[in-house]
DNA sequence: GCGCAAGATCGAAAAATCTAATCCAAAATA
DNA sequence: TATTTTGGATTAGATTTTTCGATCTTGCGC
């Protein structure tokens, strides 16, 4: 096994530095936060240790010797390079902590929580989050700070907190509406997305719910909601949109409500923190942000 | 005041190297000759200190992190850098103590000790000894290992060994002697010199020791003790020769005793070991054979 | 010379480190 | 898939190291 070379304990290494760089045995102690005779035995110890002398204590304030010389060269230098490693590590550090990433699904992604970051970034402009969605349900990885899921909260994976009960609400684009304003939900084509997640509510929900009778003719099924919304955007059909995700669209115009008979869910959207690790001050930001943005929702 | 940057204590950064070199928590445990949970609890506090993870434990080995990476280099770079310096002081220090000082008068030097160096060199070719001589009393320099002094014995500066007494004997060149085989000390030209020691005894001291009357014709005098016996050999008169330092030449045929009456004086050469700093094996090698030799005067 | 201030020395106290015992989890093995 | 094996984490208490307070020594300036 390669073995390292006797070195003295380092300890002693970096007092002696330090007696050379303030000039004094006293000095040094005051920098260390010690009494000066513990400086004092550290250097015989390191003497000892090296075997030759390292101060010629003849003069007052003592002088280096050659073995001195050459050792101080060597700590120096060594020391800094440590200094500067550390300084690299923390400037890392730093960059990493000013970086959130969140996970959710691209729909909550792209209709909810994007739209949110603008302001974010206005107030926070240091800090930079990464949106990470997936198709399957939202979990945490390595380096996921925060999760934005839907259900009912109980989760083992880490600490929620609701952000907002989530409600349905058809809704088409407003050239559809034009086009058909006699339209109902029982012949109206509706666009249906393959739940990928079983307790997320669909048509056969609402229906229940709302007492309608479900209609007979088949329903356009999408991949994601994104595709679907759309697909209603595009004056396809009818969405069973989720206020979460179509508000801004309703707000902006480019969705107008089909049927204005809501109806909420059972669960909830919620934010969960990892559960161990302790959470950096930027995902604390971010989820402070969020909670405002669902509390005026 | 210059003051560096907070380093975490080195000790964390030496062990959390051998953890790497070793490739285990475990090796380096054992390398340092500690428990397994020291060097665990090591790597903790460092991650601590520097406030990021080092090691990725989520793989058994665990394996470097970015900034563990980072670190590393600096610290392993760093400690080769300790090491080499101490390796270099240790050369330096090793060369320095193969080489013995020794103060003695420019005489004692000429015609004693360095005639016995040779066989000294021949035993320990590792050691080289440099002879300092002055005019003055050998004194201990910075570098003196060794004074070697006439006198009693008596002196502070050092742990006194005798080498061997002295005697005096009137010695002169052969061609001296063939020239006036029948010249005696009351008409023959006297070579003396001025003593820089007040207890180096002369003619006087001889006149004195034997109850010859001294002669009224002046002396030649000489500065020094080499000077004179040169002027010895070449014919020029009588020597009052120490046997330490005649003993060779009248080995040799250069001189021959001008009357066979030797004188003992009351004082002797001694070897003298600075009190304090303790004796290097070089030093004690030398002293060793210079009692060889006196031994065999 | 005298006195001041810096450093050395030493026993005692404080603080760090280390150990033993145990637990946990990942990888190897059956 | 269950089990064993192995490497690492944890924690309270023991041990060693480090530090302190007090005192002494010594170089340097006056």
């Amino acid at each position: 096994m390669l073995k390292r070379r006797n070195l003295p304990p380092l300890r002693l290494l970096s007092t002696f530095e330090a007696v050379h760089r303030t000039g004094s045995v006293q000095n040094a102690a005051a920098e260390l936060n010690v009494t000066q005779p513990a400086v004092s035995q550290a250097l015989k110890q390191l003497e000892t240790h090296i075997g030759t002398a390292l101060l010629d204590r003849r003069m007052r304030p003592a002088v280096l010797t050659e073995a001195g010389q050459i050792l101080l060269l060597a700590v120096t230098d060594g020391l800094d390079q440590f200094g500067r490693a550390i300084d690299q590590i923390n400037a890392m550090q730093t960059a990493r902590d000013n970086v959130v990433t969140v996970a959710c699904t691209i729909c909550t992604g792209t209709y909810w929580l994007m739209p949110r970051l603008a302001a974010f970034y206005g107030r926070h402009p240091e800090i930079s989050v990464r949106v990470a969605t997936s198709s399957a349900r939202p979990e945490f990885a390595p380096e996921t700070d925060l999760v934005i899921r839907y259900g009912d909260g109980n989760w083992r994976d880490g600490r929620a907190e609701m952000l907002f009960r989530e409600r349905m609400l058809p809704v088409c684009s407003a050239d559809f509406a034009a086009q058909f304003p006699e339209a109902t939900l029982a012949d109206a084509p509706l666009l249906q997305v393959d739940a990928t997640d079983d307790n997320w509510p669909g048509w056969e929900h609402y229906f229940a719910a709302t007492g309608i009778v479900p209609p007979e003719q088949s329903h356009r099924k999408f991949g994601n909601y994104v595709q679907a919304t759309q697909a209603a955007v595009a004056g396809m059909g009818v969405l069973l949109g989720w206020v979460s995700n179509t508000g801004d669209l309703l707000k902006e115009g480019r969705l107008v409500v089909f049927r204005d008979e809501p109806v909420f869910t059972d669960n909830a959207f919620h934010m969960v923190l990892p559960g161990q690790k302790e959470t950096k001050a930027a995902t604390a930001r971010l989820v402070a942000h969020l909670k405002d943005c669902a509390a005026t929702l």
